[in-house]
DNA sequence: AACAATAATAAGAATTATTACTGTTATTAT
DNA sequence: ATAATAACAGTAATAATTCTTATTATTGTT
């Protein structure tokens, strides 16, 4: 439905949020592609990220820190933050928690999606 | 090493925390209790959330439209937000989730706790 | 290639939640 | 009661994000 055209920063924002697997924030992804556009703006780092959360083609975290963090793998996965840096890291595990079981069993609204975070001390952190 | 001293107002803040199931925000807080406590300062009650979670006496259930969100069960349950109207509510389901064994699944660090936030719309919502 | 229409952008101002600072007040120990 | 100091109100400061506006880039059309 949307009347958009190609802008080859919006493709370098989303590239950038794909080459990584560090749940950047958007001042991250602004740092990382600074040099490669000068003339970049964190504004627009912004602007197409919650485009991309719009359309579902990324999705957001929460916040660590008080900063955004970003995804750019929407499949279902859990998720690990350190409480002391500040990672986040994808959480394989195969964690028996069935979104459809949970909505049915949930009567005070509909479940359009889930989130899992677990929070502790990465290996660098704990030493 | 700690060496608290007594105060009304903090145990207004944490009272009115525990007399609601809405997960409230700061700002809330401040306006329930600012008729009772008509100099009471919205620092005040930023300070005084930051000391009970560091207790562990509450938790924050996470940030809703910019705003965090307390709840005074530090019990583990799941919690269900409307992204419509930004309502926080308790999920009593019973969510197979089993933290323990996630952890000893989990090799990139160790486990403290765990959330489980559902996103979707509440009843009001759907209409 | 030049043009028109308009989406996308840079720069910076504005907004907003949260924190830090400072002088005053309330609480506790002596 | 006095002294020591935690807690406070009020306010200034901070920082992430959004909004505004003038300019630029993209796309389709002559
Ligand atoms: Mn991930
Ligand atoms: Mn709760
Ligand atoms: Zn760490
Ligand atoms: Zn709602």
């Amino acid at each position: 439905m949307k009347n958009r055209k190609h802008s080859r920063k919006r493709e370098a924002i989303l590239g950038a949020l794909r080459s990584t697997k560090t749940h950047p924030s958007a001042e991250w992804i602004y740092a990382q592609l600074k040099p490669l556009y000068p003339d970049l703006s964190l504004g627009t780092v912004y602007r197409n990220l919650s485009l991309f959360r719009e359309e579902g083609r990324i999705i957001s975290v929460g916040t660590v820190n008080g900063q955004e963090r970003f995804d750019a793998d929407t499949s279902p996965h859990a998720h690990f933050v350190c409480d002391r840096c500040g990672a986040v890291i994808d959480m394989d595990v195969e964690f028996a928690f069935d979104p459809c079981k949970a909505a049915s069993a949930f009567s005070e609204g509909s479940i359009d999606y889930c989130e899992v975070v677990c929070h502790g001390r990465c290996h660098k952190c704990i030493e």
